[in-house]
RNA sequence: UGGGGCGUGGCCAAGUGGUAAGGCACGGGACUUUGGAUCCCGUAUCGAAGGUUCGAAUCCUUCCGCCCCAGCCA
């Protein structure tokens, strides 16, 4: 089940409603008005990519798979002193591994920087565009406000010759950064802001990450954004909402040039999700203060830090179709990326138990020293998975807060002489709990009943509960990572008047806990595969681990309905 | 107060004149060797007011609200 014109591998079902921009590109196939689709995804690299990115980056190459046509991957780098070549590096693996490709369509603006300024020769030439001696202070005065028209330069009308003499003298360097722009010839009186004669060129002694020193000149973004769709043939040109104001400049810059095609540009809402910022000088304020551990953190919204968190390409990419694509400002729910999350890792996530908060556990009537191998699914949810092996013996570790001594109301676990199954084994009973001086409970005196192996009774009699275990004998020590939301607030942008954004910061982010006991499998896992630790949620190996020290990140708790009871109750 | 956008349930989001999809969240129930998963059930007249029409979330008018724009950033 395919949708209309898309030879591609896709995968979207017939049911699936179209967004808005895939309706566009439908009728521009069905009407002829275009024979197949192009689009890009034209990052700056500045900065490392974050789900907001994703988003784009699903939207963009997801419809040119969707419709059999292609997406490239492109570089906006005209601006050399703000980006850098580890930005690039970042930027190729994050797309690649959210699992697009680009075959051999990776471009860079940078590499139509010639042919960019043959083109302005040209609109020099036509008169419509004029090399202005005004300071930037100036030429801000100039251009006018919201509400009032601006005036024009007095070198707005600058004969072709001289302006083409200084523009080809600003390229060999003859003046100073901030000395001259070279700007485009529209229209002071527009009230669109973006018209008021905006500067496409710009002086710029630095050296660029691709082009070096060959340019001290560098165009800029409006212009050479429309210019290198133009000449990369792209047939709709996606973007969020806040260049809406700027696509007449758009449409001037391949109207007026002898540009080879003509794309549309297109404007969607950008993502926004609670408890998280998006805003790249925000994601890097917090990097450079060391407010969190790097790019990679995994309480960092951006791809390299969800990847580390466990969050897995498919998630993604599942989250940006259940989110959609259309123009209102949004703000979606974080509990839906972790619902993709969950969704994903349910079905395909290994099995694992981890003791979190170990209670010692003493089975006073098992044998001493025996130990039992016990064959438990990888996945109950996938019998093709096979089973897993875990050791049983006589002294085990189990979840503190699977015992209580005074149980409250609904509580199913362990309490004094209550019983409950321990995963893929026997019913275990709940004797008397060994207290130390303090009186904290420090271990805990339980039987078994033999007859239960498998983890029924043949005398029919039920258990409400089954929790998790590891032998003590067996089992490997682990550090465990877990993480909350990195903003106290859903939504930032209500922050109180005056207050800085930095103090909504959650100070229980990140709770580390040293003593993990886990199932003696787990040893040599490899760094960042998933599991779901049963009944805790999903867990990755953080590449922090070290042979023989274990150290996971928790990706996302399992949905929890106790935990829920009893937030209601109190 | 200039221009450009947007307003459908708590959050996303379909709907393109014929009588409000779906997902998440939330609540209830069934089932369960993860209080997981799965499965049922439940909650909106579409920013407001007028108007056109047999019939409007969809068309018209007015009003209200929110977002974006005055970088030689992208």
């Amino acid at each position: 089940m395919t949708i209309p014109g898309g030879p591609g591998g896709n995968s979207r079902p017939d049911s699936a409603p179209l967004d808005f921009i895939r309706e566009i590109i439908r009728n521009d196939l069905e009407s002829g008005k275009h024979s197949t689709v192009a689009t890009r995804f034209p990052p700056e690299p500045n900065g490392y990519l974050h789900i907001g990115h994703a988003k784009s980056i699903c939207l963009n190459f997801g419809v040119a798979e969707e419709f059999g046509g292609t997406c490239n991957l492109r570089f906006d780098d005209t601006n050399p002193t703000k980006e850098d070549v580890e930005y690039v590096d970042s930027i190729i693996d994050a797309v690649h591994w959210l699992g697009f490709d680009w075959g051999t369509r990776l471009y860079y603006a940078s590499d139509y920087f010639e042919r960019i300024y043959q083109y302005t020769l040209g609109l020099v030439r036509e008169g419509k565009a004029y090399v202005d001696d005004l300071t930037a202070d100036q030429i801000r005065e100039y251009r006018g406000t919201l509400t009032e028209p601006g005036k024009e330069s007095p070198w707005r009308n600058r004969p072709v010759e001289e302006n083409l003499d200084l523009f080809e003298r600003m390229r060999r360097g003859e003046f100073e950064d901030g000395a001259k722009v070279l700007r485009a010839r529209i229209d002071m009186a527009s009230p669109n802001l973006n018209l008021r004669d905006p500067v496409i060129y710009r002086i710029r002694h630095a050296a660029h990450h691709r082009t070096g020193d060959a340019w001290c000149i560098y165009p800029m973004y409006d212009y050479t954004h429309a210019i290198s769709d133009a000449i990369e043939h792209i047939t709709h040109s996606l973007c969020t909402l806040e260049f809406e104001d700027h696509r007449p400049l758009y449409d001037w810059t391949v109207d007026n040039l002898p540009v080879p095609s003509r794309p549309r540009q297109i404007e969607f809402a950008r993502l926004n999700l609670t408890y998280t910022v998006m805003s790249k000088r925000k994601l890097l304020q917090l990097v450079q203060e060391g407010l969190v551990s790097g790019w990679d953190d995994p309480r960092m919204p951006t791809i390299v830090g969800l990847r580390r968190r466990g969050y897995t390409p498919e998630s993604i990419r599942e989250f940006a179709a259940r989110i959609g694509v259309a123009k209102r400002e949004n703000m979606v729910d974080v509990a839906l990326l972790e619902d993709a999350v969950r969704d994903d890792l349910n079905r395909r996530a290994r099995r694992a138990m981890a003791v979190l908060r170990p209670l010692r556990v003493v089975i006073e009537n098992y044998p001493e020293g025996q130990v039992e191998r016990i064959e438990i699914p990888v996945n109950p949810e996938d019998a093709s998975m096979g089973t897993r092996s875990v050791p049983f013996s006589k002294v085990l570790y189990i979840e503190r807060d699977d015992f209580r001594e005074v149980p409250p109301p609904k509580y199913f676990r362990l309490s004094p002489g209550r019983e409950v199954r321990l995963r893929g084994t026997y019913f275990l009973k709940c004797g008397r709990a060994v207290k130390d001086a303090s009186g904290e409970v420090t271990e805990l005196r339980c039987t078994y009943d033999p007859a239960t192996r498998g983890g029924s009774s043949p005398d029919g009699r039920k258990v409400k509960a089954t929790i998790h275990w590891v032998s003590a004998a067996h089992a490997l020590d682990a550090e465990v990572r877990l993480y909350d939301r990195l903003f106290t607030v859903p939504d930032l942008h209500d922050a109180e008047e005056g207050r800085d954004w930095k103090s909504y910061l959650n100070p229980d982010s990140l709770e580390v806990l040293r003593g993990g006991k886990v199932e003696p499998g787990l040893d040599g896992a490899a760094p960042l595969s998933a599991f779901q630790f049963e009944r805790l949620g999903y867990f990755c190996v953080d590449p922090d681990t070290r042979p023989g020290a274990l150290v996971f990140n928790r990706t996302v708790p399992l949905r929890d309905t106790w935990a829920r009871t009893q937030a209601q109750a109190t």
